[in-house]
DNA sequence: GTCAAGCATCAGCTCAGCTTACGTATTCTG
DNA sequence: CAGAATACGTAAGCTGAGCTGATGCTTGAC
């Protein structure tokens, strides 16, 4: 019967791409995840890693192994999910995790219901970007998140994470006053200054796409990823940018936001098999409330979407 | 993350009632199992275990537990049989239990077949009682057995197991020539001195259970488990009994036999998650030729039946 | 060429988890 | 209704799985 601590390690390296990073992720050294992935390859019996130049890759059985160990850590989890309902009242730590905008918007009145309801609860937030989730929900850093894509920059779904839909808001195209806007407003930015996220953001990524869709390349000019910024930089005519509806509550004066097609789609992540976990559940419930009470952007999804809906891979 | 050695210990305990069986089963002393399963409570935080008299019986909370620890164990046992296909060519022990009658009725052209097929394959052959069997494959005693029940004792599934079809057979009532039947042949030896199985297995349980249906309570004389010698003592004139196809290929003289309309199923038994290793996939394949160049009986279930299909709970 | 990143191996130590020994509660039996 | 047998739990002690830390090799970047 097979380690399941060892196949956490290979699951963790197939995602994790270093055998250093897997150590540093369960706070081990190096040498103890080498050394346990040796012993699960050798009961397995079949080569599981290769080296690849000075890194480790899995060979496909090892891919194969890793998708059994998803299932097996999600029914864990699913246990664990249910002694945490069995040991009743909700209580413990909740760790959520959310992007900048979302932790004042969203998170923050839920975080007072989830309070007042539940006070045995521990609740943290921690602020962190939608592409470091997955990892960081993996790594049981974080159990809740807030993560989001774009309809034109949709994310693979993680097969260790499971999510519900929340949110599904317009993206503006937020331009100068002395600009006119268009029947296309994209087009009629192609030559402008662009403003947007750093490189190897989601924000940074739905720029550059939304561009190429309407034919251009965007001149980057500025890198900003909190919106305020960017609606800032704007104003004072460094150039255009994206913002989603959230980030746009009271925008500064001198700057036009003309909604475009694009769509951000903000979901709920957490562990598969955590769905059940009545701290969990009881997060989902208090953030759908908080966004329903929000103005402007309309819920997303089903009121209770069933379990099989998407959580995100980062990179 | 809860640690599956113990989820195992507790899964056996549900089975087995006692922590000293499940000690026997694992090759531990008793205080072992107490310890393991002690922390295993105390990081669960609920109570899982209660003293009930001088044993333990499960609560609630450690029964749903139980359910998690299935899917966790089948999983596990889906990532071994993944390795196994992947170390490629069919090698290793498979260890095959099965009742008597089927041994030199199924298992022996099958095992001929396998052994010419598969030389690397190492097959072991063990002679049990069917009410054994959940037990023996749930502690790895054994790979895969065949284990039977009857249309009016079925039994039920056992979530750790899985299994498929394979023979649907007539059970006979075998009489001696001086009677004559009728058209309820059950009701016309209503009367007679029945030959049953011990007490504790399905045909004795069988057995009973037609009288029931009949209207009657039959009159035990002789307990034989074993169809030979059931017809060997009626033949003598000591009683009636009732034996299944299998085990009539050559009835003795002075025996007659009348087909009932009580059905005897017999099924393939693994582990659940086993079905996709290769032994045990040839092993099914094998049985299944052996069964339909059986001559009488036919084949039953689809030709490759899904997985869906149910083991047997032994008591 | 030089340096850092990354993995594997070896030696050594620590603690989880086993056995053994014993105590206690319960059930069975004559 | 003793007395034996069964079953679980706790305490003490020992052993090996698995960790750290040191070292060496290979690869890729500059």
């Amino acid at each position: 019967m097979l380690d399941v601590r060892r196949l956490r390690l290979l699951r963790d390296l197939s995602h994790l791409g270093t055998i250093a990073a897997v150590a540093e992720a369960h706070t081990y050294t190096p040498s103890a995840v080498s050394q346990q992935l040796a012993a699960l390859q050798r009961e397995a019996g079949v080569a599981l890693l290769e080296r690849a130049g000075r890194r480790v890759t899995l060979t496909p059985t090892g891919e194969a192994l890793v998708r059994h160990a998803e299932v097996v850590l999600a029914a864990l989890e699913a246990a664990d999910a249910t002694l945490a309902a069995a040991r009743g009242g909700l209580s413990g730590t909740v760790r959520i995790g959310a992007y900048p905008s979302a932790v004042r918007t969203l998170l923050l009145p839920a975080l007072v219901a989830l309070g007042r309801d539940h006070p045995a609860l521990d609740l943290m937030v921690t602020e962190l970007d939608p592409v470091a989730v997955p990892d960081a929900l993996r790594d049981r850093r974080l159990d809740v998140a807030l993560v989001h894509d774009y309809d034109i920059v949709p994310v693979e779904p993680d097969p260790a994470l499971d999510s519900v839909p929340l949110l599904d808001e317009t993206v503006f195209l937020a331009v100068g006053a002395d600009r006119h806007p268009t029947d296309d407003p994209m087009r009629s930015v192609r030559d402008a200054d662009w403003i947007v996220g750093s490189p190897g953001t989601l924000c940074h990524a739905v720029t550059l796409h939304a561009g190429e869709l309407a034919g251009f390349r965007p001149t980057v000019r500025h890198h900003a990823d909190d919106f305020a910024a960017v609606l800032a930089l704007v104003a004072a005519g460094q150039g255009v940018g994206l913002v989603p509806q959230l980030a746009v509550d009271r925008p500064p004066s001198g700057v036009v936001l003309i909604p475009l097609t694009i769509r951000r789609r903000t979901r709920i992540a957490y562990r598969q098999g955590a769905g059940g976990h009545p701290a969990v559940a009881a997060s989902i419930v208090a953030l759908r409330a908080a966004a329903s009470d929000l103005p402007g952007a309309e819920l997303a999804g089903s009121c209770r979407p069933a379990s099989s809906a998407a959580g995100q891979r980062g990179r």
